[in-house]
Parts: C-alpha cells; sequence; structure tokens
DNA sequence: CCTTTGGATTGGAGCGCTTCAACACTTTAT
DNA sequence: ATAAAGTGTTGAAGCGCTCCAATCCAAAGG
C-alpha cells in the first residue's frame, strides 16, 4: 500500500479511499491509484483491513456433514443469500464428528465472523451458551439439543413431526400397519422425527405396532436394521428411513435379500434430495426447502445484523410429501 | 488481552506466549493467566494473529460445484490432511461460474491464504498467471486449460484419457460399435475425456463411429442429446457419460423413453461416486480416487510450504474401470 | 482584498496480536 | 565471592489497514 502510494503521489489514506471507492476523490488521483495498483498487483490485506474496520463482513457456516447432498444445497441458499447481503461465507465441516463441531465453532468465532449458522448441527443449548452473546446465530435444519433460552439464537427449520405424520399417514391409507422407523440415531433431527412417527402412528390406531430401529444418516448404517427384521416371524411391510441416503442404504439391502420395493415392502425417505427423484430409485419422500432454509437463515442473520432486531425468531416451514415409486400397498 | 494480563498480574506478551504454549513459561504464570482468559471467556482473535505473525495456516480452496458428490469427497480429502498438517482450509463454492471462480480466487488469495487447491476449477493458466507466482497452488481433478508454463502449480488428477480408453475397451468388447460420448461441455475435464474416447474408438477400430454431444456436468445435462439420438435411424447402442451425475440424467431419461439398460442401451459413467454404487441404478463407471488426490493436493502444498521444494510436480493417478449393470452385450 | 466555505488530501493514532532485544533474577561454575 | 550462564518476564516496535481530525487549496461571497 505503501509503494501504490509513493507511485501514484498521494497519501496512504488516500488509496485506502480510492479502494474503498470513497466518493470524494477526485477521479485524476482516483485513476493515478489504480493505475499504480495495478502495475504494482496490490492486493488489499483482508485481515488488516478487518482489524482496522472491526469487522469482517463473513458469516461463518458450520454444516454437518458436505457429503449429504441435502446440507449441499442448503449451504448453496446460504451462500447466495449472503452473497447479496454483502457478505462472505467461510464454510467449515464437522464431518458428523460433534468434537469437531465444537472447535470449528469456536475457529469460527475467533476469525470474527459476524454471524453464525450451524447446518444441521448437532450441538446442543449448553454447547452454545457462551457464543451466542457474542455472535449471532441461527440454526438451520435441526433444533438445539437443550433448548435453554438462548435469547441470541434464531432456528429456521421444517416441521420434522409433522413430515413424520405425513409419511405415515400415507403408508396407514395404503393399508399398511406394521411401519417400522430406522431413525437417524443420535442426528439433530432424529428426535423430532421419532416424535412424529409414534404420534403418527397412535393417530392411525396403530400405536401397539410403533417399532423404532437405530440407523444413522448414510447408506451403510441401515444394514444391520433391514437384516434384524428380515430375520423377524413379522416383519414390517413397510419402512420410514430419516433420511434419502438412509433410504437409498435399504433399498439395497432389501435388493440383497430380494425383497421387490414396493412390492414385498414400502420405502419412504426425507429431504428430497435429487437422489430420490432419480427414476431408479423413485423415492417417495418428504421435501424440505433447502434453497429458502438458506435464504431464510441469512435473513434472520441480517436482521439482527443490519436492523437491530434481539429478540430471537423461529421460522417453521411445511414438509411436503413426495409420492413417488416406492410405496404402494402390502403385500397380501 | 489486556484485561487477562491485568487480571493474571502479568504482562501481555507474556499472555501471548501461554496461549501459544511457549515452553519457558512457568507453571505458575501459565495457570494464572490460563485461568483468567477463562474467567474472561477471552478469544485470541485469529485476524489479528495472523496479520502479526505475517502467517495464516490457511489453505484455501476453491470447489467448482459442491452439491456433485465427487468434488464434496475430493474436498474431504483435503481437509483431513489439510488438519494432520496443522492447517485450517476455507472453501469457497464457483458455482460452475467461471466468473465467480475468479473472484474466489482473489478473494482467497486476500485473505492471505498459505497455499491454493483448485478443486475442479475452470480457470485456465492466464486467469492464474499473477496468483501463482504469490501462493503455492495445487489443481486437482482438472487441468489448467491454457498450460502455460507455471513454475508454481502443481497437479494432481486421474487420467482422463486412460479411463476413457478403459471405458471404449470395455464397451467393444462388449459388442459394441455405436458408441456414443456425451461430454461435460466445457467443464475442465471434459477435453481430455473427450480425446481418450476418440483414441479408445480409433484403437477399437471404431474410428469411423466416433460420435461426440454436449452435456454438461449435472443430471438435466443430457436430457436433449438423448432425446435426439433416439429419434435418429440408427441409434448408439452404448452411451459414455462425461461423469456420474450426467448418466444418471441419461437412465432417468432412457427410462421415460422405455428403453432397458443395459438390454437396450448401455452405460457408462465417471467418477465412481456413491450414487453409482447404488443398486438400483448398479451403474458402470470410472473410479477415481477421491481422498488420496486430496491428501496429495496438501501434501504437494506442504513440499513447497515446508520443504521448500519449488519446481512444480505432476501426479497422475490411474482410473480404475469399475464394471456394474448397466453395461452388456448390444441388443441384437 | 480578505474571509468563508466546502471539497480534496493527509498525518497519525489505533485495531489485537507477536516477537525481539533487553532486563531481572537464579543457579552454576570458577 | 564473582563471573558466567541460564530462566522468566517485559516494553515497545511493528504487522497492513482504516478513519478521524487537521490541513490545504481554490472558488465564492462580502
Amino acid at each position: 500500500m505503501e509503494d501504490v502510494a509513493e507511485r501514484a503521489g498521494v497519501s496512504r489514506a488516500l488509496v485506502s479511499l480510492v479502494i474503498n471507492g470513497s466518493p470524494k476523490v477526485s477521479e485524476q488521483k482516483r485513476r493515478r491509484v489504480r493505475e499504480a495498483a495495478r502495475a504494482l498487483g496490490y492486493r488489499p490485506n483482508l485481515m488488516a483491513r478487518s482489524l482496522a474496520q472491526q469487522r469482517t463482513r463473513i458469516i461463518g457456516v458450520l454444516v454437518n456433514d458436505l457429503r449429504n447432498p441435502f446440507f449441499a444445497e442448503v449451504v448453496e441458499g446460504i451462500e447466495m443469500a449472503a452473497e447479496s447481503g454483502e457478505f462472505g461465507i467461510v464454510v467449515l465441516n464437522g464431518r458428523r464428528d460433534r468434537g469437531r463441531e465444537l472447535t470449528a465453532v469456536e475457529t469460527l468465532v475467533q476469525l470474527q465472523v459476524e454471524g453464525l449458522a450451524l447446518v444441521g448441527a448437532q450441538l446442543d443449548g449448553d454447547d452454545l451458551d457462551e457464543i451466542t452473546d457474542i455472535v449471532p446465530t441461527v440454526v438451520v435444519a435441526s433444533d438445539l439439543g437443550r433448548p435453554v433460552d438462548h435469547s441470541g439464537v434464531d432456528t429456521i427449520v421444517t416441521d420434522g413431526r409433522r413430515g413424520a405424520e405425513l409419511v405415515v399417514e400415507h403408508l396407514a391409507s395404503l393399508g399398511h400397519e406394521r411401519i417400522l422407523h430406522i431413525d437417524g440415531a443420535g442426528n439433530a433431527s432424529a428426535a423430532e422425527r421419532r416424535q412424529g412417527y409414534r404420534r403418527g402412528m397412535e393417530a392411525a390406531g396403530l400405536g401397539e405396532l410403533a417399532d423404532v430401529r437405530t440407523g444413522g444418516d448414510d447408506e451403510a448404517a441401515a444394514f444391520a436394521a433391514i437384516d434384524e427384521i428380515l430375520a423377524e416371524p413379522a416383519p414390517p411391510t413397510a419402512v420410514f428411513a430419516f433420511n434419502d441416503l438412509l433410504a437409498a442404504g435399504v433399498l439395497d439391502r432389501l435388493d440383497d435379500a430380494g425383497v421387490p420395493v414396493p412390492g414385498g415392502m414400502s420405502l419412504v425417505g426425507f429431504d428430497n434430495t435429487f437422489i430420490s427423484a432419480l427414476h431408479h430409485l423413485a423415492l417417495t419422500t418428504v421435501n424440505q426447502p433447502r434453497l429458502t432454509m438458506g435464504r431464510m437463515a441469512v435473513d434472520a442473520l441480517l436482521e439482527r445484523l443490519n436492523d437491530g432486531r434481539d429478540e430471537p425468531v423461529r421460522h417453521t416451514l411445511e414438509p411436503e410429501l413426495v409420492v413417488r415409486g416406492t410405496t404402494g400397498p402390502p403385500p397380501p
């Protein structure tokens, strides 16, 4: 910067003004500075700038698992919204490990992000206790585990309970009774969907038959559960899997075992990722509006940052059942 | 920091030493400082630290498209390797837009990243001209378009030419002659695979029948091409798609048109993403070792950063044909 | 002709940290 | 007892930038 100033024959302060597009710089000097900067290949140091300015214009994003297309798309939504709000984002990947999530959040805070978006994070209220009164936080696509009263936290979720209910309704209306739920284990949204499943079963008069097995959130997590139920005397006629990835694993395992879908077993996923739309899977699932969720998350942050809102908001989006080819009447 | 120093009854310099784990601090003071830091909820400011230290220990990652599981996994490989090398990463998403890639790289450089990893980037040599002698760069999973002599650029690729040849060999050995390639359009790896396809066709004595149509890199990109060929008098009996995502799109479209796979048409993808492994797709494809590529990319960077290497290296990994269920003999 | 006004420009303090030379105090060698 | 050699600790400079108050200058007003 020093060099640019010298070469353009002006002070460092003026160089700063030009770079930040201040209107009160004469056209002439502006040109000279621009030219000098280009000639010298000058690049402002963002670290120094942030330090001096006491702002970073960065939103930190912690994502549960980048390999899951669902999260990847929520992040895209966040990125697009951030961009139009003149913010950049820094994405850190928790890779399903809660410890990693914790250190990632710490890193983001130390990076001085102005807002924090937790996408599908497993952290709970206690973990965020300190954080949330330092930096505005929005939790997307999952709920805070132990919802202490965090006035600094906004929440954007699809109603997982309702989504699960829709699934059970659909299956019950097809005539299914033994409907199994393979859950998301410790995953952040798992509890809610379990609850919705149970409620749905009861509402359908199938409360007695409710049965939940431990799954997880990727393809392999369901194998054990499927092997288990197929060995039982009266296996379920329908499976509701925690998410699409898990459902894809179920589908594979049923295929291995020679069980036709939906002829021998109906199957439903959750998320409506592009995988479920592939014709050869044609997975019945529950849609979550990913891009919208991302956008709303950023909006929530921006309201705090720009408009000074300080009470928490909570937006619950409506899930939507998407019926495709993996559900049908139970086998006779 | 000031406050912590005061509370612990020491100087700011000592606080710094404690935080950076310097060995020459007495146990007693170390404890006092730690305690004071905790009590005050002190968090070091990474921006200030980087500025003072003149290092960021950050590797910048630019990725072509986060929604493509292939790239997402390469990034995971990078992240894991970076972590064990005591580096953090900042991921920016080009979202398939070359202009965005350009500004993203600029942002990363201004962020003072110490190394740059371009994953599947569309940028070419000219775009990087200035950049590469500022910061060590590694290009992963794609080649520099116009390979000017960049001594600051390392390259980690799977041999796309060879991969494409393997595909053609496989199809030819099954008896296919009219083998079509739906390409990756402007995608960074597209040219190489096209070339391999052509060579393979010639080697199989099918040079005359080589036929390339424009595709892209996601599911929808192949629709037009498929509609086109199905309307032709002598449609191909096999399709080699640019990547798995595209192949999935092809599969859908063929399904729409009632063409059985592989009975009526064989199909091959590229990348061996988890999608291709799903039983219901069972896509024959070409494997690229994603995690390894990510790791090698970081290693290349670290060799420059830590060991001072300054000639470029280029690692070409061997692709591997993975035969699944979408390829078979041509229809009679 | 002198003062005012207002826009363009600049000097310098400060952002939160690291680091190095210098200092204070012990311990060991002589 | 004294010099030499550690061990811990600190003051202050400096990292690259922003931004405020101060300054400068030219045009306008009296």
